[in-house]
RNA sequence: GGGCCGUUAGCUCAGUCGGUAGAGCAUCGGACUUUUAAUCCGAGGGUCGCAGGUUCGAUCCCUGCACGGCCCA
């Protein structure tokens, strides 16, 4: 070699080295597994001195002339393979060592036990299934760099076995939502994603086209009109875990697609979907921890309920130190908000609710460490919630907080047709006066409402930003296998 | 959108008060049949993110850009 070779180039000869020898590791093969590598290590003293086979990705080799170690990595576990010379023979031990990190085998031999006690299979025979191209990351460390792990996941996922590991949790924990829910007789169903009219948040929505109907379509911000809907048909108790498009900045806590949980409860109101979502997030946290304690970013976090309640005005009062009661306008509320330090520029000509809502934010968020409930919204920036029976401007709704994090919003479902109608043309007027993020009137909904809507309560969970925070993430990027990023030169 | 930080070998990272760069792992060659972050001997591998500027000379200083991170909006 008087040129030198990258890796690539080196492993690509020798897969074509391979292929003119009449072998190739992309063609068909036969890969009998008789174990999960875990299945060794569990049941060693049954299988001890046993012929079994494994197959997985070679993830390290120790040569050591006449005999060489690999370790043979599956979803399971990782096995320790011998290769020696005088078992294998002469050509078949001269093509393992031309095995390189990152290459898929199969491998068959008796299972024994190193003098070190290390469960090992002795290779009889082994078989190369996909031939890798491309080098490993460094065995110890891993793969680090943060932008290459969320572009290449599948090299994450490879060298890192805690970032496996993580994404199991999440899995764990979708499934305990969904097992908590359908053991209580509510409904998982599908609503459209692409939809004529967006609805259901306060964001700005993706944009796009059917061809054959020629019409404008949106992705959902939220299934939430639609699961509406479905009350107003009779069905009591529906959920739907699924994928929501918000068309907005991204951040530790946001990602422009992300999934979500809403649940509707009829003859239900906010008050029962705080129990639920105590029962709820309870659940998922049992899943991961199986307690109702974890730790969240050096937080000792209690899940155990009742959670604490208390009012946006109250917990602005309490925890911001800025008292807006007797304050009715937009501008009085804006003036005590500049003197506690919030940018003028950025409330003016919002409304009282918006003000509030951005105090609250600010001031009262990041200190919601323990689980709480913040309860009792403006009207004007909940359209789609019920007034508080003793207060018109205020709504049955609250949001809970974890580890200072924004997981949800819940309400007694607006089920008035003539109030949701007064709603929505308040939105419009919102919208017209700048706010991208207020809601278009939905006429078909407000038709749904006018047939008869029970009492509903309903809940949306940001199920991303709750396995955040039972994995100890400060990143919501960590939890979502494919963020989105701007894409790189190469 | 703003501020700060980062980008050096395939990977993990040092480093150069401005004189074109190092380590470990990985790779290649040699030794080694119970090692396991194997060990020992030897070797190759770099447009120091991109583009300008200052300078005799820039990976290093300056400006812009790209991508990413953290914080703020």
């Amino acid at each position: 070699m008087s040129h030198p070779v990258d890796e690539y180039q080196r492993r690509l000869a020798k897969l074509n080295q391979l292929k003119e020898q009449g072998q190739d590791p992309f063609g068909h093969h036969s890969c009998a597994r008789t174990h999960s590598i875990a299945q060794l290590h569990s049941d060693f003293a049954q299988l001890e001195g046993q012929v079994v086979s494994v197959a997985g990705r070679i993830v390290a080799l120790r040569e050591h002339g006449k005999s060489t170690f690999a370790d043979l990595q599956d979803a399971s576990a990782t096995v320790q393979i011998y290769a020696q010379l005088d078992v294998l023979g002469e050509d078949d031990y001269t093509h393992f060592q031309d095995l390189d990190l990152g290459d898929i085998i199969v491998v068959e031999g008796e299972l024994f036990q190193t003098r070190s006690d290390e469960v090992t299979v002795r290779c009889a025979a082994f078989l190369l299934l996909a031939k890798a191209l491309r080098p490993l990351p460094e065995k110890f460390h891993g793969l680090q760099d943060q932008e290459l792990r969320y572009r290449q996941r599948y090299v994450d996922l490879l060298a890192n076995e805690q970032v496996r590991e993580l994404f199991r949790a999440r899995s764990r924990i979708i499934q305990a939502a969904r097992d908590y829910l359908s053991q209580r007789d509510f409904l998982e169903v599908e609503t459209p994603m692409l939809q004529p009219l967006y609805g259901g948040a306060a964001a700005r929505p993706f944009t796009t086209y059917h061809n054959t109907l020629q019409m404008q379509l949106y992705m959902r911000i939220a299934p939430e009109l639609y699961l509406k809907r479905l009350i107003v048909g009779g069905y009591e108790r529906v959920f739907e875990m699924g994928r929501v498009f918000r068309n907005e900045g991204i951040d530790t806590r946001h990602n422009p697609e992300y999934t979500l949980l809403e649940v509707y409860e009829a003859y239900a109101d906010y008050e029962d979907m705080m129990t639920l979502t105590e029962g709820l997030v309870g659940a998922m946290c049992q899943a991961v921890h199986g307690a109702l304690k974890f730790t969240y970013q050096g937080h000792e976090i209690n899940l155990t309920p009742p959670w604490q309640r208390i009012s946006l005005l109250e917990a602005i009062r309490e925890y911001g130190g800025v008292d807006l009661s007797g304050i009715e306008s937009a501008e009085a509320a804006r003036e005590q908000a500049v003197a506690a330090g919030l940018e003028r520029q950025t409330l003016e000509g919002q409304s009282l609710g918006y003000v509030i809502d951005k105090l609250a934010d600010r001031f009262v968020q990041p200190q919601l460490i323990q689980p709480t409930f913040i309860t009792d919204y403006p009207v004007e920036i909940s359209p789609l919630a019920k007034r508080k029976p003793d207060n018109a401007q205020l709504t049955e709704r609250f949001e809970p907080f974890i580890g200072g994090i924004e997981i949800g919003n819940a309400f007694s479902e607006l089920n008035d047709p003539l109030d949701q109608r007064e709603r929505f043309e308040a939105q419009a007027a919102a919208r017209a006066a700048g706010d991208e993020e207020a809601h278009p009137l939905d006429e078909d909904f407000i038709r749904a409402l006018e047939y008869g809507m029970p009492p509903t309560g309903g809940l949306g969970l940001g199920i991303d930003r709750l396995v955040m925070l039972l994995t100890d993430q400060p990143n919501l990027r960590e939890v979502i296998f494919f963020p989105l990023l701007r894409p790189s030169d190469e």
